[in-house]
Formats: C-alpha cells, structure tokens, sequence
DNA sequence: CTGTTAGCGCTTTCAG
DNA sequence: CTGAAAGCGCTAACAG
C-alpha cells in the first residue's frame, strides 16, 4: 500500500497524491477530494520513513529525563508529548538513571533517528556529551545548565520565588524559628534553595539559620528532622529542600509524639503528587511540570524555525497552601 | 554524512560499508576494521529512516497505555524501554486519556511510523480501533481483553490470587468479619477482584459478606469507609479494590478516632508508590509492572519472529504484607 | 493545475 | 570476499 497504488485508483500522478497529503494549494479541489476518496478507500497511511528520507525532517524530537519513575517527570512527559502530537511530531524518550553512560547512548539514539530537536531535562547535563548534538547543528533546549548558543536554548528555574514566598508565608504566620532541611550539595538545584533560604531569613532580618542536611529522600529528612527536635530550641517551622524530606520530617515529627501544624509547621518542595495526599495535605512549593513542557517545546520550536535570537526563558516557582501550616 | 563517504574514506564499495554495518560474515576482518575506522573517524550514525525503508523494519515498537500520570503506569514503561533499547528498538509511547478518540489516534500513529509490534496496555481497548492493526498484520500484545490470534497474544492478570492470599493472611490473623470495598463495576477487573473476594469468603466458610461501592478514588473509598463504620457490627478488617481506594479509607479511620492496624486491619491492590508512604505502611497486592513489561515485551518478540504457538501469558498478583494489618 | 523524474541513504540481489 | 545497480516510498524541482 503506497502512493502509487492511490495514485493508479484516483488516476493522477505520485505528485498530486503527495501535494494532497501535504495540503498544497495548487490542487483542483476536485482532484484532492477525488485523491482523498481514494486514499480512504485503500486506507493508506503514508510512511513517514520515506517522507523523512526526502525531507530531512524526521517529525521526530528527544526527550531526555531521568527516571520517569520518579514523580516529577511523569505530567512533564505528558504535557510535552501531548504538544508534539498536536503538531504531528512524535516523541522518542530517553531515561538517563543519572548515568552520564546512558545519557550518552541517549543522545546517540537521538542522533540516529535524526530527532528535529531534543530537550534535555535533567539538571546534570555533561556538556561533552552534548557536543554530539551541537556539532550536528541539532536544536536542544537544556535546563538550569548549559549555555545558549545559534542552536540552542536554556532554560532557568527560580527555584528562590518560591522559596521566599514559603518564608513570608511562615514570617505572616508569626513564625520567627524557621529551620531549612538541604538537599544534597553537589547538586546545583539544592544549593539554590538552600542559598534562597539563607537570603531570606536575612533580608527578614533573622539572623539565626538552621540548616540541617538532608538527601532528598524519605530517610535523610526524617533524620535531619530527629536532629532538628532535639536542638535545646527547637523551630517552630521547617521548610525542606524537596517532599520527599518533608515526608520523612513528617513521620519524625508524628513519631516524637508531635503534630503538623499543631505543634510543627512544615513546607515541602516540588509538589509530587503525594503531597497532597499526605495527613495533612503539604503546602508545598509548585514548579509546575506543565509550564516547563510548555516552555520547553516552544523554545525547541523556536530553535527548529530559526526565529532569531531567543528570549531568556525562565521558569517561576510558587508556594501552594495546604494543610500543614499554620500561625502560632 | 553517509555510507558513500564512508565508502570513499575506507576505499570500498558502500555495500561493504553496510556490510559491515550489520556484522554480515561475508567481510574480510581486515576491510572491516578499515571500515569500522572510517566510520570513527567521521563520525557515522547510519540514518535509520532510510534502513527502514529498504529493510521494512522500523526497529520501533508501540506502547500504548491509558496516562502517564497515573502511578501504575511509569514503571511498566521504564522497564519497557529498557528491554527495547538493549535490543536496538526505540518505543514510541501513546497516552489514550481513557478515550477511544486518542486510542484510535495512537494506533494511526503506530502504523504511520511503521512500528515492529504494538503493546496496547490499557483494559479498555476496544476490539473496532484494534482492526487497524490486525488488518495490516502487525503484532499486537493485548493485556486483559482481546483474543489471541496469529499476529496477536494476551497477557491475562491473575487478580484473584492476590485477593486470595489477602484473605488468607486475614483468615490467620483470626479475622473474620472482613469487608470488600469494591471498584467501578463497568471496570472488568474491578468485577474480577470482587468476585475474587465473594468466592474466597465462601471457600472458607464465611457467609457475611460486606461489600460497599468505591470508585478507585480517595474519595470514594473514604466515603465507603464511613459507610463499613456505621455498621452496628462493624468489620474488623477491610480489603480494597485499590490503594487509593485505602488511603481514602485510612483517613476515615483516623478522622472515626480509630486506629490502623489496632482497631481495623486495612489492605490495598496495586502497590503504587505511594503505598509505603502512608502512616502506616500498607498491606497490600502487587501486580509487579516490570513482570508485566517484561512478558509483554518477550510475547511481542515471539510475535514478531513468528516462534510458533505462543503460550498462554499469565501474570500474577501477589500480597505483600507491611504495617496495616494485625492479629486479633 | 498536473505529470515526469531525479534522488534522499541504505540494503540486497546478482555478478564477478 | 567485493562491487554495481536496482529499488524501498516519498518529495520537489522542472516541464508542460
């Protein structure tokens, strides 16, 4: 089944077949609908190999993340494939495990299929590996990292908005022993937060941090948290550098006979879809996947059209009120 | 950058490139590694598109499952991935939203990119969307419905095992007045883990059934929870038709005053992530996702390499006990 | 408006 | 063992 088998059947040529397919203005409008009867009576797909061979586009992007096991990728894969099928492009993932080796054979893939573009979601992109992709002049989107170039775009998260906005929403709530459970130092992403705490309580004019080190999973917050409870003062609220901490924080808490927001308030960052699952609800601080799917496949789209130079993209992060605060 | 300046690199025709390319035997080891170095040196991806077009093989597979979103869905596709890369196949993802408008899209999408096989991972697929398919002889992997045929296969999940033992660990905890609360009854495996839990009470000599109306949601089975407590002999343990089913059933249990496991034994299906999350830990039933990616992968190589008659695919369910049952 | 035709980059006979 | 050449299905000039 191919385009000379419709051609034959609506009697026209290979030519008009594929101008109709391709919505080319220059076809009698009998002609296409006499094409499209035939195209739908042989149930004829076009095979987009072929169109891939000829055009050079392979309708075709990247997507590199990783862990879709890891909740926060799952509604940002959603939202970035919805938008390619939307536009006809079809998407091809790949899930680094935060391995530079499989980020490598990642890019290799994306390089054989002759992807239009790809976006690069993970904060530790090594920029070797990414050469592959410059030197062959393929659009790539990055985020937090990676520098802008003619083919290529980056993408910033303000991970510090949100962090402030939970700091003043505790601050109106009266609370003045605000305590900060970090994320792992060598990633850039954690530091950032832990920096925008810092700033905050100084420019608030607290002079007294408490910061507690954590790993971004369920053991390293509720032990930070065991540490934070036994301090001769302990804080009357917490802020964690992800929620999987505050999860852990909040079983510490719960187990020392304390409760949220009771006794302890406590924010949480990312909004995985837990949280608001959680006895209470977390407040949170939202980064919202969605936004940077959105934002992401522009940029690419951007890049892929040449429409000269690029904004600075930049994504905003927002605290979201649950129920674990509460004013003192 | 392709076989002809390969070719010319090397000092041989570009049918030996391709050759070499595919590890054919027919190469002398000294032209291939002049070859092999010729394509290192300039850095030669070979353009897939164009294998495909002679070869006929895309060396791309179809997933299709109903939402990335939902928790049961990223570890199956991850682990789906995974197999299908090892092996040289990329995996072309479609999210149907429960809708039969996006599956028929998703199938368009498979045929149009030509994929080896398609793995329809959702237990609403409708047999009229699936012809498409079929009718172009492309192998098809269905899970739950759809019957087995030359080009096709079925996994079939084995829920009444894990209600089974569910009811089991129950029965030797010395419970005896446990509930059931169901899932939506046009869900045919919601039916199936129903019945599972009729019949199993029945074998055991238990003629009390109790069994309330959820929806596989939170609020549901909070709501049927409530129901189970205004009972004037209230059960002792409950089994649900999801996890989300019991988490909405732990927090009606906590906001009674009661507690879990103390006062009622509470047992899920499904284990998603979330399920060790909750205070406590729950019990419940196990589909494992990576057992499912892996037989649906290996159903749809058998498939494709046409290895005869295919057995029939069964998965089963299993319990796995934590922290929300008790004796009594 | 429509048809003819030359490839896109690769694999695969068929000769040598 | 290696090379020449015929396509795979489609698009994009170039003619008409």
């Amino acid at each position: 089944m191919n385009i000379k088998e419709v051609a034959k059947r609506a009697k026209v040529s290979t030519a008009t077949v594929s101008r109709t397919i391709n919505d080319s203005e220059k076809v009698k409008p009998g002609t296409a609908a006499r094409v499209r009867k035939a195209i739908e009576e042989l149930n004829f797909y076009p095979n987009t190999h072929a169109r891939t061979l000829v055009s050079g586009r392979s309708r075709m992007l990247g997507l590199i993340i990783s862990d879709i096991t890891n909740p926060f990728f799952p509604e940002l894969v959603k939202s970035f494939e919805d938008q390619a099928v939307e536009r006809g492009q079809e998407v091809i993932i790949g899930n680094t495990d935060y391995n530079p080796k499989r980020m490598a054979g990642c890019i290799r893939r994306m390089v054989e299929r002759k992807v239009d573009g790809v976006a690069i979601m993970t904060s530790e992109a090594d920029p070797a590996l990414v050469t592959e992709l410059t030197r062959r002049n393929i659009p790539t989107v990055f985020m937090d990292t990676g520098k802008t170039g003619p083919h290529s775009a980056n993408i910033r998260i303000d991970y510090a908005q949100g962090i402030h906005e939970a700091l003043q929403h505790l601050f109106v709530l009266n609370h003045r022993r605000i305590a900060f459970i970090a994320g792992p130092m060598n990633l850039e992403s954690a530091r950032m937060r832990r920096d925008a705490y810092l700033s905050g309580l100084k420019s608030r004019g607290l002079s007294e941090s408490m910061v507690e080190k954590g790993d971004h999973r369920i053991e390293g917050g509720a032990m930070a948290m065991r540490s934070l409870l036994k301090l001769p003062q302990r804080p009357t609220a917490v802020i964690t550098s992800n929620d999987l901490t505050a999860i852990g924080a909040l079983g510490a808490i719960l187990h020392a006979g304390l409760r949220v927001p009771e006794d302890i308030s406590l924010i949480g960052f990312d909004d995985i879809s837990f949280a608001h699952l959680t006895q209470p609800p977390l407040t949170t601080v939202i980064l919202s996947r969605t936004q940077l799917a959105v934002t992401a496949f522009a940029a690419l789209e951007a890049l892929i059209r040449k429409d000269g130079p690029h904004a600075d993209y930049s994504i905003p992060t927002h605290l979201v009120m649950r129920g674990s605060t509460r004013a003192i």
